[in-house]
Parts: C-alpha cells; sequence; structure tokens
DNA sequence: CTTACCATTACGACGCGTAAAAGTAA
DNA sequence: ATTACTTTTACGCGTCGTAATGGTAA
C-alpha cells in the first residue's frame, strides 16, 4: 500500500454501500441491534462481499433510521415491521390491493400514536412531580445543615 | 352461611388488610407484578392468613402506589428500591447515617430526572411527527377514493 | 359443597448485551 | 503480517405473562 492510501476510511467498500459498522455509528444503533434487526425481518443489507460481509444501501440506511424513529412509539419489533410494511404499500402508488384495509390499519395506528403520545406526556408529569419530591427532600435535607 | 353475610365482598378479609387481589385491583397492578415485587424486595406484605394469603396494610398500599408511579421514570427496579430506601432514610428525621451521602444520592437521581423528562418529551415529538406521516399517508390514501 | 380467591413452581417472550472463536479486508 | 473490522453461535438479563397444579376462605 502507497502512503497516498492512508486515509484510513472506516469501510465505505464499494459503490457507496457500507458495512455494518459504518452504519451503526451513524444511526446510532448497536451492531447486535442492526444484525437482530435483520433476524427479525426488518432490514435486510442488499447485499454482501464475497466474504460474508454485509453491505448496506442508502435506502437501508433510511429504513433503519425510519426504524429508530419508531421507538418511542412503544410497539413491539412486529408491529414497527407490519407498519412500515403498510407506508411501503401505501406508497407503492399503484394500489393493487384493496385501499381500505390499508386505510383501516394505519388509522388504527393513528389512534394508538395519538394514545401513546398522551401516555408519554403523562410519564412526563408523572416523572416531574417525582422530581419535586426529590427536590423537596433535598431543600429539606441541606437546609439545617448550611 | 345466613343470607345477611351474601354481601359477597371480594377480601376486605380482616383489620382493613386487604389480600393481593383488592390491592392489584386498586392500583392497576397485575397479581403477578405485585408477587414479583415482593420477589425482589420492593414490597413485603405486612401479614399472612394462617392458610398463606398474603395481606396488605394500607402502608404496604402506598408504597407499591409509589411503586408504580415511579415506573416512568425508567430505572431497573433495583434502582427503584434505592430511591425508596433514600426517601424512607431521608424522612426518618433522625439522620443518624451522614447526611452527605443522602444528598449526593439524590441528587444524582434529580438530575437523572431531569434528563428523563427531556427524553420523553423528546419521545413524545417523534411520535408526533410519526403520527403526522400516518396522516399523511391516509389522507393521500382516501382522498382519490371519495 | 361450591365458588372465588390464593399459593408456588416453572417455563417462555422480548430486545437486546456480551463473550467466544474464527474469518475477512486492505 | 498486521490491524481493524466482521462473521456466527450461544448464553444471560430484567420484567413480567402464562400455564399447571393444588390449597384456602366463607
Amino acid at each position: 500500500l502507497s502512503a497516498a492510501d492512508r486515509t484510513d476510511s472506516p469501510a465505505p467498500s464499494r459503490e457507496g454501500l457500507l458495512q455494518i459498522g459504518e452504519v451503526a455509528e451513524r444511526i446510532g444503533l448497536s451492531l447486535r441491534t442492526v444484525r437482530y434487526y435483520e433476524e427479525v425481518g426488518l432490514v435486510t443489507p442488499s447485499d454482501r462481499t464475497p466474504g460474508g460481509f454485509r453491505l448496506y444501501s442508502e435506502d437501508d440506511v433510511a429504513r433503519l433510521r425510519v426504524l429508530k424513529g419508531m421507538k418511542p412509539f412503544g410497539l413491539s419489533l412486529e408491529e414497527i415491521g407490519e407498519l412500515m410494511r403498510l407506508f411501503d404499500e401505501s406508497a407503492g402508488g399503484a394500489h393493487d390491493g384493496d385501499r381500505a384495509r390499508l386505510c383501516t390499519a394505519l388509522e388504527r395506528y393513528h389512534d394508538r400514536a395519538e394514545a401513546r403520545i398522551g401516555q408519554l406526556e403523562e410519564h412526563a408529569g408523572e416523572v416531574r412531580r417525582l422530581r419535586d419530591r426529590i427536590r423537596a427532600r433535598l431543600e429539606d435535607l441541606g437546609a439545617p445543615g448550611a
């Protein structure tokens, strides 16, 4: 290797395809998690090197990013998979199947999202009250000492 | 049994002590969960019937309620246990031990609570965006049909 | 005696963390 | 040859859900 090659870039590999380490770091997921998502059929790398290294396209990366964004939704990975397929199908333009089924399914997730938002806000409120209780204990504990 | 006894009250049992079913229903936890909290040393029933039925005092119930309120904090049950003990110790009035240790420990939980609040609000934001995307898909899907 | 409630034990699931042993890329 | 990256396999953990089997309360 010539000295000019010492850019030491982690692994652009070929044709803009990324290997798992780069992907995980960009998205903020662990390697284990990315592999697990593949194991349960959520995101499969578009290609592999002859040696078996996973190679992800930009689309794959995008899917993973969407996936990560869905996590606060509190769905199971299986449900996340269904939701992503619903998106795929509904984005397909050609609504070959029954559009009605897509709608009702999406509506259910929409309602669940609303419910989840409320729950998260409730939770934030509960934690705020807890924080205040801790704060009170602290003042109640720090004042006599100072 | 006389007909007058057919009030069929679930299980006030004796002396205001409640058995697990009543407790679980009041708090909104499953029996399994209540038993598990006991298993890991968080809330132990004050008494048992001769036959082995768990009997909870009002204080026990209160502890369980506090416990449930802490769940959105996202702590492990072990950490929740520590936090509850910190509360107990700091409420003891007689601060026999080192007050400094209590303070620093409580402060850590306080900071973690703040962080958690921020996280929950972020999550709510993400779910809101997701909801909007679902909504967009629905409009995009429903308009051409109607 | 019946019915509703409760006990214990144990195995399973989900979403990964983590380690082990080995192969691949450059 | 070295080094950094990757592979697969497999066991572990926390927080319960869910039987299965049998005892208790009234």
